[in-house]
DNA sequence: TTATTATATTTGTTTACACAATATTTGTGT
DNA sequence: ACACAAATATTGTGTAAACAAATATAATAA
């Protein structure tokens, strides 16, 4: 009979390992682009605001990695003209951050092979169980 | 309907925000023994090979991240008095690495933490869909 | 044997991360 | 209004990571 220790570590262990596994595939089809899974994500999570622009603080919370310092990050983005950043009128503490035309070209070069790349990672599950990962995993996440 | 690049995208995007969530967990409760989740798991590994040598290969093969640069890593674990490192006999270009009895200390000190940390993690779900996760995961990660 | 190739690990170097400290602006209480 | 605390972002600094290049040993072929 199997102890629940030892399922709870196997767990957290795969959950590690298939993390860090995603991660690779993905940081090795963006490297062609000089891109880094992080600053992806930004650019993601800035296109689906549609034009609005978004203050740091927004962005952090939505990141996938809670790193500490996401100036840094969007200083490497503004450097490469993806996107641009403002002071915030209204709360001049805030800073407002919006994707450019180039940004946003990036980001539609690279959604078909991203696309590719995370078919990749799942194609060992069928639909049914790619639904069933993810409803357990954002269990998971979404909790806390 | 729910189109199915939208469910791997999001199942992708949970396997890494859940990853992060759960390496950031445990570095916390690892930080105060100053150990890194690597090094924390190096040990394990060690750990598991009862007393006998593992060379660097084995190691890195088994690890968590497939870092490039396991050697520094194993620098730091030295310095700790943590592990010990030998040059293999039969093949001088191998090396073989055995955990110390300090470091079977420092493990047995962490255990009850770590698995306290790792069933806080899994604490959204009950005991059957801890099992259904591990078994999607593996599925993903041993392919390949 | 000698040259060539493959294997295993280490080292150099650039870049990114973690964490703390520091501005800067806003909000609150007296 | 003023002092003090909170919120927001940036910067400084030490450490670790990514990646390439170098070293050392072993295996293979000519």
């Amino acid at each position: 009979m199997e102890g629940t220790l030892e399922v709870v570590k196997n767990t957290v262990v795969g959950l590690l390992k298939a993390g860090n596994k995603a991660e690779e595939h993905l940081n090795s089809t963006l490297k062609a682009f000089e891109i880094s899974l992080q600053q992806f994500n930004v650019l993601r999570i800035l296109r689906g605001r549609k034009g609005k622009a978004a203050n740091l603080n927004t962005v952090q919370k939505r990141m996938i990695h809670k790193m500490s310092n996401t100036s840094r990050l969007i200083d490497k983005l503004i450097e490469k003209k993806l996107v641009e950043r403002d002071i915030c009128v209204e709360n001049r503490r805030k800073i407002e951050i919006f994707i450019t035309k180039k940004g946003l070209q990036v980001l539609e070069d690279l959604d078909f092979k991203i696309q590719k790349t995370e078919a990749e990672i799942l194609s060992p599950l069928n639909f049914d169980e790619q639904k069933a990962l993810r409803a357990l995993i954002n269990k998971i996440t979404l909790k806390n």
